[in-house]
DNA sequence: GTCTATAAAGCGATAGAC
DNA sequence: GTCTATCGCTTTATAGAC
């Protein structure tokens, strides 16, 4: 029993965790029970179609962070260059620096990824067309932007697991650092 | 049964298939016995410890695919530029032009990885010190070629995520390109 | 080396009391 | 909303015959 919480919104970012560390397959009802606190009869109540249905509240709500503190400020457009240096600075936040991987990730590898096949291709199409957006705003062509944003999206995704493999997550920190810098390098508003 | 297997090299590759696709916590063994038309006991008589032997087994023949074809000739020096695009083209063949994702990947991000640490670490570090080694054969600083290795290693891994997760292998391929376009395009021997 | 049978434990999920 | 008890099934793993 790590903690009690009666509030389905105070359960789901402890599952994010275990999935997280577990994957799917992986995290038990045992596991989940252990570490939440809750009961199978409590887990049912708030989820009734159980494991499934916990990890799609789970994935909505990383997509939701995503989306306020990463994706709409990236669209917004107001100033490219701010909003796309609040995306690394959210992602290296949201990160742990290194020391957490993305859930979406773990979802996306192995045939997991069939059982939320939407919500994990929303997560990386939205991520890479807000950055597009941006980066279109800041000069760059449709075809510039596009490989760009691709580029950066991959290199995260690359470097968590990189980081995690080596059990080195400045591996993490300085990958990101040459991602942004050699977006900002690439002509944009600064020119 | 998909096909008669007698021999253990002739299983190794197949369980890689069941690992790559199930993760380790997924895969379990009757899976295993349907897709290899081994029995339990004859899985037993090949690998005594389990599925742990099985992983380690199939770790240990992707390590030596890798050895063999791509990290040797990165480190042999003879024309790095020759080796560096034989990468490449092994790795696009390898994961078949982005329709298989790395099954070192698959175990590096969940709690999968503590099983496997060391051959986890080494499969990454191996190819990251090789790809430096042929990268200062090129003429690059020693910092420089750790940091474009670092980026080429970790962007293979983030374009297999964004391919998989997309369901579009075109992703991979197109990733692939820039990463060996931008290598060349770096200081080097055409200089 | 592969077969059948089986053990012991864990799995996701449910029922009914409170 | 949480408890206890339990269901039916699958899991990994083993034993012994052939």
């Amino acid at each position: 029993m790590v903690r009690q919480v009666t509030e389905k919104s105070d359960v789901i970012p402890l599952l994010g965790e275990i999935f997280r560390e577990c994957g799917f397959a992986g995290a038990s009802l045992s596991e989940i029970t252990r570490r939440t606190g809750l009961g199978k009869s409590s887990l049912y109540h708030f989820f009734p179609q159980g494991k499934q249905e916990m990890a799609e509240a789970v994935l909505d709500d990383v997509a939701t962070w995503f989306e306020v503190n990463v994706f709409k400020p990236l669209r917004a457009g107001k100033n490219p260059d701010t909003s796309i240096d609040k995306m690394f600075k959210q992602v290296d936040s949201y990160f742990y620096s290194g020391k957490r991987i993305c859930l979406v990730g773990v979802f996306a590898l192995d045939d997991t990824r069939d059982l939320f096949a939407v919500r994990i291709n929303a997560y990386f199409s939205s991520w890479t067309k807000a950055l597009i957006i941006a980066l279109k705003h800041r000069g760059l062509s449709t075809k510039d932007a596009r490989e760009s944003a691709e580029d950066v999206v991959a290199g995260i995704q690359g470097a968590l697991v990189l980081a995690r493999s080596q059990d080195n997550p400045r591996i993490f920190t300085r990958t990101l650092k040459r991602l942004q810098y050699r977006l900002l390098s690439s002509s944009g508003s600064g020119e």
